[in-house]
DNA sequence: ACGCAGGGCGATA
DNA sequence: TATCGCCCTGCG
């Protein structure tokens, strides 16, 4: 099944960024192959495996989006439309953000920069956990290329014109995985070939020592059903379930909660973060991030997880980052 | 080359 | 309860 449909400006609120919004190096999922002037994605729509192909139809914060879906399966075309609207935040209402902003003296300046950047949400919440967690301690471009190693390893491949996409595996998949090449090797037993390679154990995937956090955070999510049961959680106790990860602290639970789950008062603190609110709101005295979580969260209410967002991204495209290298804090 | 950045964890007081 | 050294890899 192959079906084509434009989303229009008008069908949401606020201007798109499609570009900036895939590549802003949100903690959800890595950025989208761009192939063909489109972005392309597998994604799960109704149980079904769907390639999502999406552009916007000229260079215009305004113009449509354009979206091409192509899958085995036939899926409503109302379906791939929600999931669309949810993977870019089309349903969050950017002219109420701005209003928002607009009255936050340190906040406004971040406007000009973040013209229809929205918060890019996951499409597969077991896989936002796994890359927040490879994200800890580490550059975006290697936790995005760690991701794409594990799926190209043991997700589910299907082929498309485009190109071949594969599926995030699931926590059984990856619970079984080997940590690394060693306990690769003693499954082979003495069946190993000779002039093997070991290439398919998780630290190969370059997520180094958090490759055993990445295996028994899988188990307990295999076990305990955490995805399910949610959504139906408060924010709270949704933030100190995930704490139970190995693997999880406070910056990488909101991470999961905002990108994964949609928890919008989420304020994931991470040492920019952190040195931005100090910079911005405390006139350069160090804050830590547990206070910053908090400050952030109490300052910024619902708004707090697109605050975050707009914050980073104006500090990088603003010179504010130079500035804030910490010793001239 | 080689030292540092990055978040979480477990040990320390 | 706060602080510190270590985990791994890419980059300057």
């Amino acid at each position: 099944m192959k079906t084509r449909f434009l989303i229009d400006s008008h069908e949401y609120k606020g201007q798109l960024d499609l570009d900036l919004t895939i590549n802003s190096g949100q903690t959800s999922q890595p950025a989208w192959c761009y192939k063909d002037e489109y972005f392309q994605e597998l994604v799960s729509v109704e149980g079904n495996n769907c390639l999502i192909k999406a552009k916007q139809k000229y260079k215009d914060l305004d113009a449509p989006l354009e979206i091409v879906a192509e899958s085995m399966e036939d899926i409503d075309e109302e379906s791939i439309r929600s999931s669309v609207m949810e993977i870019f935040g089309l349903n969050d209402n950017l002219n109420a953000l701005n209003d928002f902003l607009m009255k936050d003296p340190q906040l406004e300046p971040t406007i000009d920069f973040c013209k229809g950047l929205r918060l890019f949400k996951a499409h597969n919440p077991f896989e936002c956990i796994i890359a927040s967690i490879s994200s800890a301690n580490c550059s975006i471009i290697r936790w995005n290329r760690s991701i794409n190693d594990i799926k190209k390893k043991w997700g589910r491949d299907y082929k498309f014109k485009s190109g071949t996409f594969y599926t995030f595996p699931t926590p059984e998949i990856l619970r079984n995985v080997p940590e690394h090449d060693l306990e690769e090797m003693q499954r082979f037993e003495d069946h190993l070939p000779n002039k093997f390679i070991f290439d398919k154990n998780l630290k190969s995937c370059g997520v180094g020592y958090r490759a055993k956090f990445i295996i028994k955070a899988a188990e307990i999510i295999e076990n305990e059903l955490i995805l399910s049961n949610m959504l139906k959680k408060s924010y709270e106790d949704a933030f100190n379930s995930l704490l139970e990860l190995p693997g999880v602290g406070p910056k990488v639970a909101d991470c999961i909660l905002l990108y994964g789950f949609g928890y919008k008062k989420a304020f994931p603190v991470d040492v920019w973060i952190g040195r931005i609110v100090s910079k911005l709101y405390f006139n350069g005295k160090e804050i830590k991030p547990p206070k910053a979580r908090i400050f952030g969260m109490e300052q910024f209410g619902e708004y707090a997880g697109y605050v975050q967002l707009y914050m980073f991204h104006y500090a990088r495209k603003s010179g504010l980052i130079d500035s804030i290298k910490r010793k001239n804090l």
